[in-house]
DNA sequence: CTGAAAGCGCTTACAG
DNA sequence: CTGAAAGCGCTTACAG
């Protein structure tokens, strides 16, 4: 019941026989303040086991020192790293983290960012595929520093970081091509994930290069996660003609395809050769190894963060767009395409 | 710059044409207002777009509608399960999760203990094993309520939720027992976590009933995570006899036998039987599907969220603790012990 | 049913 | 280098 036995600054001021601003001043560490008032405050600190309000602290003016986070959820590999690479940033900067998740509720997402952006956080960092035109206004008038992750924004004066998507897949399906794959079929991601269409468009590229521009049967729809690539991947192989190389818009979805595969009696990647694209801490694990687009996860989640730091440390510095590099990481899971022969007989046992 | 075009109650109040109070009580669900007023009042909300300040609230005494959730991490599957089942819970009672992760840094927890319970949040749950003593009696200082989830602790008046791991592995190993096996190793998790200890208690229990005492060399040290398992496995297989089944104490370690196994060229479970504990999402993908000891993660999760709004609604209901029942799960990892010339030719290949 | 006023714990000009 | 005072936006007795 005793709610009141907070130890407040005036506190700490009277047993440091000095005034609650002084205090105040020495608790943020403010200069110019005598050596000896300051050591005699920081004795009465200790003594009383004073700590700061936050709540009192940033509704007077000063900062929160926490940001918050918005994302869907925390499920995914992927998101696991990227939280990982974002927490690392902020606790290194002596910061503290809210992580709001929306897990896909409509309405979650302009809740937590009006409620953020009033008065909650420093700073924000938003990595949901969302309705960004609810919100993004509010967060601007407000002046409320954020930054925005694989987020598609029209108007380029938000901050964001993200990766080189496009010619990261563009590079995936040349090594196929380079296999001497030409069935490539390729598993998408959420499309309301900008990330996701860009993987299609590096993926259509490399292939009308190699004079391949009839792909619409070849590109087939996913959502990330591993049962869409498990069904995909279902449907893909009963084709009459199944592609000899599948191609999924991310990890999580290659792990389904392997399921699918090793449940058809295939193997990969003599039968079949599947691909990635993430490079989560399990593609080097399972077996065969996963070959996959590597992006650099808890870069990503790090560099948001150090943006943000530095627009909530000066403000006004604009806007900055950060794109990161992908890179290829050839593994065991892909390989030449099996011979015609070999694909039917795995293909169509049952016929 | 211009931080200060909040909305704020008087704002509201002067264009309804009532007092700052009044709009207070209708924004709190205050009963005894006349219609009329309310509805202007909700109509000058609604024009302005209000949001009500948390901080603001909070600190005049109100409730923060926040809850303050402690892990160390959140990389493993188990611990995604959780913070879903902790998620959904606080979500659909309507207040918002402020998630921190102390990645196992020391004093971290009690930094973040200590600034939750000064006024940042209405309720706490604690996740981590950790040293309470640190902060507990600040937490009951200052009264807010708290549960804890899977955590020790000697005097029992704070609740807690936690299952019953003792009595899970006990069957477990009376399952491996029931198969024939007696040469049964325990990989441990972490000996922090009282749940790893309690596992090791069922184990030997089980273990001695069967006349099975000397079990010391047959318990072998991990810490929940996937290559603690795969490390233990690999000496375990290298040893002059084996064991025959192996009982991680987390699925992720479980997973880490697998490889190891499967590395030896050993096939699960003609060669090695593999069970795990916990019965992540994982375990049933995996192929062959673990056998493992369920536990019902998301419902720990909710469990412990529904006694924090409990006590945050009524305070002073006095503590409790939910202890919730685990089950078997037998899947194909499992299977009866390989006869000794089997494992031998596996076990020692090189010498 | 409604308003005026004090107070939550802190920060920040303003003086000195 | 330090203090007194106002104010951040809200809630809550206290009156009426």
């Amino acid at each position: 019941m005793s709610d009141r036995d907070q130890v407040t600054i005036f506190d700490v001021a009277k047993t440091a026989g000095v005034s609650g601003s002084t205090v105040s001043r020495v608790v943020n560490g403010y200069e110019h303040i005598a050596p000896r008032t300051r050591a005699k405050v920081l004795a009465a600190m200790e003594e009383l086991g004073y700590v700061a309000d936050t709540r009192a602290r940033s509704l007077a003016g000063g900062k929160t020192n926490v940001i918050g986070v918005l994302v869907d959820g925390m499920g995914s590999a992927f998101m696991t790293e990227l939280l990982r690479g974002i927490d690392d940033a902020i606790s290194s900067s002596g910061m503290d983290m809210m992580l709001c998740t929306t897990n896909s509720r409509v309405g979650k997402e302009v809740e937590y960012a009006t409620k953020l952006a009033n008065g909650m956080v420093d700073g924000l960092v938003v990595a949901i595929p969302s309705e960004l035109s609810l919100y993004l206004s509010t967060l601007k008038d407000r002046s409320v520093p954020h930054v925005l992750i694989d987020i598609d924004n029209e108007d380029r004066d938000t901050s964001m970081v993200k990766v080189d998507n496009r010619s990261g897949a563009r590079r995936m399906t040349e090594h196929l091509l380079g296999l001497g794959h030409r069935r490539i079929s390729m598993i998408t991601g959420n499309l309301d994930v900008e990330s996701a269409r860009e993987r299609i468009v590096g993926f259509r590229e490399a292939m009308a290069d190699a004079g391949l521009v009839d792909t619409d049967e070849l590109v087939v729809p996913g959502d990330f996660n591993r049962p869409s690539g498990y069904e995909a991947a279902v449907e893909l192989l009963a084709r009459p003609v199944p592609p000899t190389a599948i191609f999924a818009s991310s990890d999580e979805m290659a792990f389904g395809v392997m399921r699918a595969a090793a449940e058809r009696g295939m193997l990969v990647p003599e039968h079949l050769t599947v691909v990635g694209f993430d490079d989560v801490p399990e593609s080097s694990w399972v077996q065969p190894a996963l070959t996959t687009v590597r992006q650099p996860i808890q870069e990503i989640g790090r560099r948001a963060i150090g943006l943000l730091l530095d627009e909530i440390r000066s403000p006004g510095g604009g806007a900055v767009s950060l794109e990161l590099k992908t890179s290829l990481v050839a593994r065991a899971s892909s390989g030449p395409p099996s011979d015609v022969g070999a694909m039917q007989r795995h293909t169509a046992p049952q016929s």
